[in-house]
DNA sequence: CCAGTGTGCTAGCAATAGTTAGCACTTTGC
DNA sequence: GCAAAGTGCTAACTATTGCTAGCACACTGG
């Protein structure tokens, strides 16, 4: 079975799409009610069959509460540090949907990442790409 | 002379889009080259003419050096503080300091976070049954 | 005065985004 | 066993995107 995509970028982000909706557990009609689309055209997108318009994409990104930005990253289309090199530590410190103890164990967790990278790249320099499907999924214990 | 806005929202973006245009001193056509539409198009899409495609407003953005969701909310057809705590997670997702899994990672404890404070928020459960026991500190020592 | 180049805009076409109608398959309940 | 309602997919159509060619106006400098 081929996978039959219009133009490689448009697959990944197909792909990352439906994963996203099946972690969120919705039918594609259900998705693409919310995203007030039609379901034939969600299921194309999810294909790599269409492009979804900017609207749309925005659409859909707000149903499964991700930001449109983000879809477009993993998807591949836009590369991460192109205009918006906001600092973790910045972005964390600024959001109003967190409390201060979760930034300060979010940022603890990021600081831990950068500290073991730094190490890893002291030991064994060139590492760069890697398939991660690190699905930790976990709700942890109240902050 | 007919308003000839295809959409209310569009007309914003279309403003927005020529304001901040104007403002880095491009012409119609060098933006439209950058941003690599052609500029009939471009001229279309600032007079509310158009409704460009993801793609098309992602490369525009860029060419601006702003964000797309940044244009968005700016042209008021996305509400700012709506799905959107993007910052965090592009923040993370651009940071060229960590691995991809530990960019997963971290952005599942985030989004663990979010969830948590939202069904705090609204004392209703609204559950939808998580699998994983992981913790923060599993998380980490895996990487 | 008029070629040359810059600006943005219009017209008309080709490609494709997004639609409705409906098929095939699976599960649930009577 | 089979209606009913769920899932995703195909097909044919309309609406919109995004293109190329070219116009009108302003500003240069020869």
């Amino acid at each position: 079975m081929v996978k039959a995509t219009v133009s490689g970028t448009v697959g990944a982000l197909g792909d990352y799409l439906k994963e996203q909706r099946t972690q969120s557990r919705l039918s594609l009609r259900q998705l693409a009610e919310q995203a007030g689309v039609s379901n034939p055209y969600l299921s194309q997108i999810e294909r790599g069959l269409r492009k979804p318009s900017a609207e749309v994409l925005q659409q859909i990104a707000k149903a499964l509460r991700i930001s449109a930005e983000q879809l477009y990253i993993r998807a591949g289309i836009l590369s991460p540090d192109d205009g918006v090199g906001g600092s973790v530590e910045l972005a964390v410190l600024g959001d109003t949907g967190l409390t201060e103890r979760q930034k300060q164990s979010l940022l603890d967790v990021y600081a831990s990442f950068l500290a073991l990278n730094a190490a890893d790249e002291a030991l064994a320099p060139a590492d760069s790409d890697e398939p991660g499907e690190a699905d930790v999924s976990t709700a942890l214990s109240d902050q």
